[in-house]
RNA sequence: GCCUCAGUAGCUCAGUUGGUUAGAGCGGCGGACUGUUAAUCCGUAGGUCAAAGGUUCGAGCCCUUUCUGAGGCGCCA
């Protein structure tokens, strides 16, 4: 039985004169005397003193950067600048030396490139294990926020027979040969012979699924991995990634943007309150690495500035037609400064998204009721017969943090729309049977589970907010 | 899928119009050091210049192809 204590533990209401003992890595052996071990239960570090002649040579030869120890010794008050105790080490076990001749990182900053190409070891940084630390404190807070609402968990499958849900590229998953798949009279790969009996991939999206969850128990959330097989080379898609999707009965877009608003500030403020020393910790780490930068390409706001303001303001909420007109009253519109022509119709660009978002409103915004041409054939057609009840969610920084809609509950124009769109009706048979039994108008929308990590986080890139990224060339791990 | 930039020591980079034996800082290793906070000081070893082909008397540098990475765009969350 191993007894020890955690070191978050002991700094939260230290004890001087106690006996401790408490194990983690070395995150820094200074002066052959001062260890600073952290054990993962927080963003802090204890420090241990290390009395030479107190220890043999070998034990002191095994102390080093990311090495990983048990410490028995007195907590006394730190007789040192930078920290309010410090232990004393009595006895001192080496559970796993490391041999910095051939361990890859350094006890320096060292680029998030080759800290992903070294993910087995890239927690044990103090803005690794913030950042992953953050994602579980994200998941978590989900996980209460809708429970407490009385919404309901439900997993929907990561293995679909439908082969259009509308978002994207998917992944195709068979357990054929790929040198001799079975063919049929045209040549064509016979997929009624594979393990399914039919053509399978993995999802893109949990929400037709979770329209039969909302039209029989109200409301329910799916919160699972999704993949998507488009070649993305961005920093904010990942080939797999995690969405959250509450879709609720008896609800239209206004109950809709409501609860995502309410949501997104519901995860900041779990952060804030529970979380503090990490956040202050990213904080200070993009301040220093913007020291050097044009005043123009640094953030406006700090890191927890900017979480505390987005928690505290409203959102700004417009519709499409609302943002088209504003857009073309901007000055880089007038300057022709975007890439991207701007008139009723076309979709937003990145570039007018962010101008919307970082220079006019400077606030996460929410816009509404885009045209029918370049949204998904289930969004709620309109009065107007021109636009749908969609809405995106845009934060700064980020870009569409949320995607969602009033779900078309009408089945005539339901199929309308699918027919439009070049849906076939066949293969989602089941779908339109929740509007001819028992429908009523339902809304949901669909959160980027990482792009939320990024935010909170700082962090500028998707692939470090997740343990073991998949992105276009990349599967390590 | 398109565009741009990059690949030189373990890491981060410098390397002039093509010219002798490819450099620095950090890290490593060896040593010193009993209050450090990115510890400090002294010494020292590390290189198939991404790969292949080409031009040239001569290529880290020029050309071609491939691979890898980063960033931007599109697609989206």
């Amino acid at each position: 039985m191993i007894h020890r204590q955690e070191i978050a533990n002991v700094l939260k209401s230290p004890t001087v004169g106690e006996e401790v003992t408490v194990m983690g890595w070395v995150r820094a052996w200074r002066g052959n005397r001062f260890m600073v071990l952290n054990d993962g239960s927080g963003a802090e570090t204890l420090q241990v003193v290390v009395n030479g002649e107190d220890f043999d040579e070998e034990t002191i030869r095994a102390i080093g950067f990311h090495a990983c120890v048990g410490v028995t010794g007195e907590l006394i008050e730190s007789q040192g600048a930078g920290q309010a105790v410090e232990v004393v080490a009595k006895e001192i076990i080496i559970y796993g030396a490391t041999d910095l001749s051939t361990y890859p990182l350094q006890a320096k900053s060292q680029t998030m490139e080759f800290l992903r190409e070294n993910a087995q070891f890239r927690m044990r940084t103090n803005t690794f294990s913030a950042v992953f630390r953050l994602r579980h404190a994200l998941a978590f807070a989900t996980n209460k926020y809708y429970n407490d609402r009385n919404f309901y968990y439900l997993h929907t499958p990561i293995i679909t027979g439908n082969d259009a849900e509308g978002a994207g590229e998917m992944f195709r998953v068979t357990a054929l040969d790929p040198a001799s798949p079975p063919k049929d009279e045209d040549g064509n790969v016979d997929y009624s012979q594979d393990f399914f009996g039919k053509s399978t991939h993995l999802t893109v999206s949990g929400q037709l699924q979770a329209e039969i969850g909302a039209l029989a128990m109200g409301k329910v959330y799916t919160f699972g991995p999704t993949f998507r097989a488009e070649n993305s080379h961005t920093t904010r898609h990942l080939s797999e990634f995690w969405m959250i999707e509450p879709e609720i009965a008896f609800a239209d877009i206004d109950n809709n943007q409501d609860l995502a608003e309410d949501f997104l500030k519901y995860l900041i403020n779990h952060c804030l309150d529970n979380y503090r020393a990490d956040l202050e910790f990213l904080d200070e780490r993009i301040k220093q690495s913007e020291k050097n930068m044009k005043a123009e390409l640094r953030r406006p706001m700090g890191l927890l500035e900017m979480l505390e303001f987005t928690v505290k303001d409203d959102f700004a909420r417009i519709t499409y037609t609302e943002a088209i007109r504003l857009i073309q009253g901007s000055k880089p519109y007038k300057k022709k400064k975007f890439e991207f022509p701007v008139e009723w119709g076309t979709d937003l660009q990145a570039e007018h998204e962010r101008w919307l978002v970082e220079k006019h409103f400077k606030k996460p915004v929410i816009v509404r009721d885009y045209p029918k041409g370049f949204k998904a054939f289930y969004m709620r057609l309109n009065d107007d017969n021109e636009t749908v009840a969609a809405m995106d969610i845009l934060f700064p920084y980020i870009g569409e943090m949320v995607g969602g809609a009033q779900r078309e509950e009408r089945e005539d124009v339901l199929r309308a729309r699918m027919k439009e769109m070049d849906v076939h009706a066949d293969e989602l048979a089941w779908y339109l049977q929740l509007r001819t039994f028992g429908g009523c108008p339902h809304a949901g929308f669909g959160l980027g589970f990482e792009r939320m990590v990024m935010f909170v986080t700082g962090m500028g890139n998707i692939r470090d907010v997740i343990p073991f990224p998949r992105a276009p060339k990349s599967a390590d791990f």
